[in-house]
RNA sequence: GCGAAAGUGGCGGAACUGGCAGACGCGGCAGACUUAAAAUCUGCUCCCCGUAAGGGGGUCCGGGUUCAAGUCCCGGCUUUCGCACCA
């Protein structure tokens, strides 16, 4: 035995294997291979999965534990958990929890305290879809699914802290959700409302917006119908101001924070009432433009809007209702596709507008009903001002409604692109008079009356102005609207949490009290939809009823569950203290974990699930529950992993296996055309679904961490190709080569016979290494992993072509700073270096600034800014030096030239500029 | 329609803050080892002309700024994503 490390190695690992030991090692490969000293992720992966586990390596103490150290830093890197589908992880999983893992482990040896865990978002339809076909409980299938997804992870060598696992399905776990929902409903931030919502018959349930696609179901196809129902509501817009605001601070992607701002949707303007001719009845508008009030010049009520059947004279009622019908049962979609083509009907009722003397005509205007006003954003009614305003001024146009001007926007410039960009966005003839549209900033014309005068003001203080006088006189006040809407916050559904709130007989709602936390999702023997519009908890039998034992007064539950987005709007703080059956998470666990420092998952989740969760956190703020406005600090969208696909001449997509190569070109296997290759999104319909478990089998979980990683950068989206995966598989061989002999083990030591003992380092090696460390560190730390790799890459083929230079400590150093890309690996070849303990907590090693420079230099010589001769010269050489040098190297073409200017870039270039 | 991001060899992708375009990997070609193959190792591989030395072209297209542009500015094209009558 050369080493020692063997019996060390066996006091390491609780299933010890000493390489020498022929006995069967985890393998599916051939007994001949067995036998031999060569890479076989197989035979070491699994070993180094069950001591990560059984040795608890990667258990992270909280504040209070013993083990606890208070002077590390933090570091709290997150995945969105996933929901545990029935299909297994895909190969897009692991990319973002590669690069999260690699972040952990590399952070674990910089010192931090890291907690990085998982769990499962487990309440959904899928599960519940699956246990209506099928009659398996979705407890059931959960429970099975989440054994896969677990089995699956830990076969990639993750190293969450299990001990932290969360399930939203547990009671243990929802009990909490329901607990916060209950402070939400305490605050009145959680109300019950009829609203609209789609309703699918077929599926049994409401669906939510994104659930529904052109007025049929996501998951299906099936039918929906938009009807009004009562619901559960929060109060997502009381907070909306600050959340558009805190986004600021943010170290998030830009698109990211651009599509929460677009989805608040802020904008300031004034509401305005006008009175309706001969009633008493009042309609109050929205408007960002008050300033043209005086070019208003007719009205329009959204079909749905309550005044529309209160105001419309009898010889329109028929009309009317024929439009609402209309209007009701058009998809949004349906609504958006007509966009360029409005339609509307008049009333028959007129409309005072407020700036206009009681006896001035131009006051008395006409009130329509039309789809393209909604009744669900700002007052549901709108003053038309079809001078200012596209949407108007179509609407006008088709209608002959009067179009008058009351903004200045100078000449409009010839050019048609240039006249939209300056605001001038429609011109129209019209009985030979020009109209136009003009939606831009400019001066007030026409906008007077006895006692104000908005003429000559610029746009803002037109605005302003108006506001003012709209204010003092009553007729309406400045206003801000956002175009985000309250969160409709309940389902018909069976698998969910159940909300914490009986209703008595009066019809009165109240919280279930927190001491009778959680309330139990009852096992149904039927989950079934009943068929109507009840939720099938409404089938619960005795659970529905609840009576007071002091009072004796009874109670029906509510029937409702809350939607998926609520076990996940708060899973990251039960994270930071799992086990609390006193609280949903301690204090002093929420001051030191708190904010996440990285959260890391795909682009889809940009607005629901961050805005939802940055709700209920600001909420919790405001309780003093948690002391972060904001949850996520570094938020960081993982690109999708793609696949290629087959496209025939005609542009269809064509499945994998009717794909035939030739040579290098794809041709149909039943037709014979020709293919072209894209890059499309993996689907079950296209067969090009990859699966991690294959390639595991086949190559490692290394390989596949590491070809993850090394596809490109990990925020953009990069196509999934089989044939890259032996290139990174050869790496982590030559890996394995550089550290250990190969041969029979009956014959060969753990490592090569230059690697036993210290001696001098190759200095040639040492720079390279120095080079790979300083590169590693620096990519680590702005996530550039596929570089990385390419710089462990580098150092590998140095160390390769002088491998006998390699001494033992540049090997062990390598081996720590590949940990985290290639654990299993690293781990392996860790312990045959004679370590004792995982290298986990290793610190990770230095690299010496110095090493970095070279002594020689190779520099360009350009003439002209074209690259005509090289120069190699001493780090620190004099300018006049390295200029002589350079005029030497290229005096054949400056020949007969003259030097103008030379321009001396140090330690890169040279560049004369010669005539 | 509006907004954002992107466009670099046969392919995935590198390129700091304007400084030698194509790191690293795949694929391809050649060589070494082998009876042979696989594996491994070594070298070459942006395109065009040329035996070579050498020359010319080249980062979606067209202009511009600069000694120097993949990078900055203006205009256009394409792709992807998001929003889509939000008054």
């Amino acid at each position: 035995m050369l080493f020692g490390s063997n019996s060390r190695f066996q006091h390491l690992s609780p299933a010890p294997r000493s390489p020498t030991d022929a006995g069967p090692l985890p393998s599916n490969g051939t007994r001949r291979d067995m036998s031999r000293q060569t890479y076989q992720p197989a035979a070491i992966e699994g070993k180094w999965q069950q001591y990560w586990l059984q040795e608890d390596v990667f258990h992270t103490p909280n504040p209070g534990d013993p083990d606890f150290d208070p002077a590390k830093p933090k570091y709290y890197v997150l995945d969105m958990f996933p929901y545990p589908s029935g299909a297994g992880l895909h190969v897009g999983h692991p990319e973002g929890y590669t690069a999260t893992d690699i972040l952990a482990r590399y952070k674990r040896a910089r010192g931090f305290n890291v907690l990085h865990p998982m769990g499962w978002d487990a309440f959904g339809l899928p599960a519940e879809q699956y246990a209506i076909q099928t009659g398996t409980h979705p407890a059931e299938t959960t429970a099975k699914n989440i054994q896969r997804f677990k089995g699956q992870l830990n076969s990639l060598g993750f190293s969450y802290d299990w001990s932290r696992e969360v399930n939203t399905t547990e009671p243990g776990y929802y009990k909490w959700t329901q607990w916060i929902f209950a402070r939400l409903y305490e605050k009145g931030l959680a109300y019950l409302a009829e609203v609209p919502v789609w309703w699918c018959q077929e599926l049994g349930t409401v669906l939510a917006n994104e659930e529904v696609i052109d007025g049929h179901s996501e998951r299906g196809d099936h039918p929906c119908e938009r009807l009004p129902m009562r619901q559960w509501m929060l109060r997502i817009t009381e907070y909306a101001d600050r959340l558009l605001e805190d986004l600021a601070d943010l170290d998030w992607p830009d698109s990211v924070k651009a599509m929460q701002r677009e989805w608040i949707g802020r904008s300031e303007g004034a509401e305005v009432d006008f009175v309706v001719e001969g009633r008493k009845e009042k309609i109050r508008v929205f408007t960002t433009r008050p300033d043209t009030l005086f070019g208003a010049s007719y009205m329009v009520l959204s079909p749905e809007h309550p005044l529309v059947m209160e105001i419309c004279t009898p010889d329109k009622v028929e009309e009317i209702q024929n439009y609402q019908r209309e209007a009701a049962t058009k998809s949004e979609l349906q609504r958006a596709e007509l966009q360029k083509d409005k339609t509307g009907v008049f009333t028959g009722a007129f409309a005072r507008n407020p700036v206009f003397d009681d006896t001035d005509p131009q006051g008395r205007i006409p009130i329509w009903i039309a789809d393209y006003v909604l009744m669900t954003y700002g007052t549901g009614a709108i003053m038309a001002v079809p001078g200012g305003d596209e949407r108007d001024f179509d609407f006008a146009i088709k209608y002959d409604l009067p179009i008058p001007q009351v903004v200045d926007g100078g000449t409009r410039p010839t050019d048609e692109k240039e006249a939209e960009k300056k605001g001038f966005t429609r011109q129209a003839e019209r009985r030979g008079e020009t109209l136009i549209c003009f939606s831009g900033r400019g001066k007030a014309i026409h906008s007077a009356n006895s006692e104000i005068s908005l003429d000559g003001l610029e746009t803002p203080e037109a605005k302003a102005r108006i506001t003012q006088w709209l204010s003092q006189k009553g007729l309406g006040e400045a206003r801000v609207n956002f175009r985000l809407r309250d969160w409709l916050f309940s389902r018909q559904r069976y698998w969910g949490e159940p909300f914490p709130v009986l209703h008595n007989e009066k019809g009165e709602h109240s919280l279930v009290p927190d001491a009778d936390l959680p309330v139990v999702l009852p096992e149904l023997p039927d989950f079934k939809p009943t068929g109507s519009m009840e939720p099938p908890l409404s089938k619960a039998g005795d659970w529905l009823v609840v009576t007071d034992p002091d009072s004796g007064e009874r109670y029906v539950r509510e029937t409702n569950t809350m939607p998926q987005w609520a076990g996940s709007c708060w899973y990251y703080l039960r994270f930071m203290d799992p086990k609390n059956s006193d609280a949903a998470w301690s204090k002093e666990a929420e001051q030191y974990w708190g904010p996440i420092d990285l959260y890391v998952g795909g682009a889809e989740h940009a607005v629901l699930h961050l805005l939802y969760a940055r709700f209920w956190h600001k909420v919790l703020y405001d309780l003093g529950q948690v002391h972060t406005k904001e949850p996520f600090q570094k938020l960081f969208n993982q690109g999708m992993v793609l696949s290629f696909a087959y496209k025939n001449p005609a542009g269809r997509l064509v499945p994998m296996d009717l794909v035939e190569e030739k040579g290098e070109e794809c041709f149909h296997k039943e037709t014979g055309e020709k293919l072209e290759r894209i890059v499309a999104k993996m689907s079950k319909a296209l067969k090009n679904v990859q699966n991690p478990d294959d390639v595991i089998a086949e190559f490692g979980a290394d390989t596949l961490r590491l070809y993850e990683m090394f596809m490109g950068p990990l925020e953009a989206s990069c196509p999934w190709n089989p044939e890259d995966l032996p290139g990174v598989h050869r790496f982590l061989n030559r890996v394995w080569r550089i550290l250990v002999p190969d041969g029979e083990i009956a014959e060969v030591p753990a490592l090569h016979p230059w690697l036993a003992e210290e001696r001098t380092n190759d200095p040639r090696l040492e720079k390279a290494l120095h080079r790979c460390i300083a590169k590693v560190t620096e990519d680590l730390e702005s996530m550039s992993f596929n570089t990385a790799i390419a710089a462990m890459m580098v150092f590998v083929n140095e160390a390769t072509k002088r491998n006998e230079a390699l001494s033992r400590s540049q090997a062990s150093r390598f081996v720590q700073v590949l940990a985290p890309f290639a654990p299993h690996l690293a781990e392996e070849l860790w312990s045959r270096l004679g370590e004792t303990a995982s290298l986990s907590y290793v610190s990770w090693p230095r690299f010496d600034p110095a090493e970095l420079v070279e002594d020689e230099v190779e520099m360009a010589v350009q003439i002209l800014g074209k690259v005509r001769g090289k120069i190699t010269v001493a780090q620190d050489a004099d300018d006049t030096v390295i200029l002589d040098l350079a005029r030497k190297a290229v005096a054949t073409q400056l020949e007969g030239k003259q030097v103008i200017k030379e321009i001396l870039v140090p330690g890169r270039l040279v560049n004369f500029v010669a005539k």
